[in-house]
DNA sequence: ATGACATATGAGATATGA
């Protein structure tokens, strides 16, 4: 099974690049984020022409995500735990269905936080709390999970160009290290950094601004979170960095992940 | 140091992003 996390900015604006890729690929789910759109506007007549059913969780102008399967969805549940007050959509997850086996699977919008410190920085460490309090559950399960996303988190200085750059991020600051190295410190494993734990230069976002691509300046920010079952099936991980030429595209590239039936 | 670029809303300028 295949699994692809991808930030397409915006559903509407990038739908050619979107169907262009699913058909190019062929991945088996998608976790999107920066859907943009609410649910009644998200584009599931081109999706299930391409064979995917949808389930959505949308938002009007910003945020929302969604994860296309090719595969039978259950259980959907919309939105992370923790806090009723929160509405913005940022969180969705479901069952995949393939014959006897079965993986749980997260399509994860976690805040950008910047500026930090201030509100919103507290804003998305208190998302990553509940991320953990999420997957702390989940993982009692002792089945195969996969939370993708955009984390909106540098795990560590080989994942920039500059990482000097990024020293005062709200992606790079201690506090947001502290907390994704909680997840990992739950038993999840990061699906690229553990086939590719040498591996500097890889990254799935590159800003519009300052030629930011031509220069290969990027960050990798969009991760695929395993439990130990689901880390146990992984056979490759790969960034499909060429979607970030085409016209039109996305700031941040499709990351797919591969297990093994 | 600043802005550069892109998106949505809505019809100009502002909020958001990373």
């Amino acid at each position: 099974m295949r699994i692809a996390t991808w930030n397409v900015n915006s559903i509407k604006a990038h739908l050619e690049a979107v169907t262009t890729w699913l058909k190019e690929a062929q991945p088996d789910v998608v976790c999107l984020q920066e859907i943009k759109c609410e649910n009644a506007g998200f584009p599931s007549f081109e999706m299930e022409a391409l064979g995917y059913a949808c389930a959505i969780h949308g938002q009007k102008t910003y945020n929302g995500v969604a994860i296309l399967s090719r595969l039978p969805l259950e259980d959907v549940q919309r939105g992370l735990p923790g806090d009723a007050s929160d509405e913005q959509s940022r969180f969705i997850v479901a069952t995949v269905i393939d014959g006897a086996h079965a993986v749980r699977v997260a399509s994860l919008y976690l805040p950008n936080g910047n500026p930090a410190p201030g509100p919103k920085y507290d804003y998305k460490l208190a998302w990553m709390d509940r991320l953990r309090a999420f997957a702390s559950q989940a993982l009692k399960q002792e089945e195969a999970l996969v939370l993708a996303g955009d984390y909106n988190v540098i795990p560590e200085a080989r994942d920039a160009k500059n990482p000097q750059l990024w020293k005062d991020d709200a992606l790079f600051l201690p506090p947001t290290h502290a907390r994704f190295s909680e997840l990992t410190s739950l038993g999840l494993v990061e699906a690229f950094r553990s086939l590719h734990p040498l591996t500097e230069g890889a990254y799935s976002f590159w800003d519009y601004q300052a030629g930011a691509w031509q220069k290969n300046n990027g960050i990798r920010i969009d991760h695929h979170l395993l439990s130990p079952q689901a880390a146990d099936q992984l056979v490759s991980v790969d960034i499909h960095k060429h979607v970030r030429a085409w016209e039109k595209p996305s700031d941040h590239v499709p990351v797919v992940i591969e297990l093994r039936a």
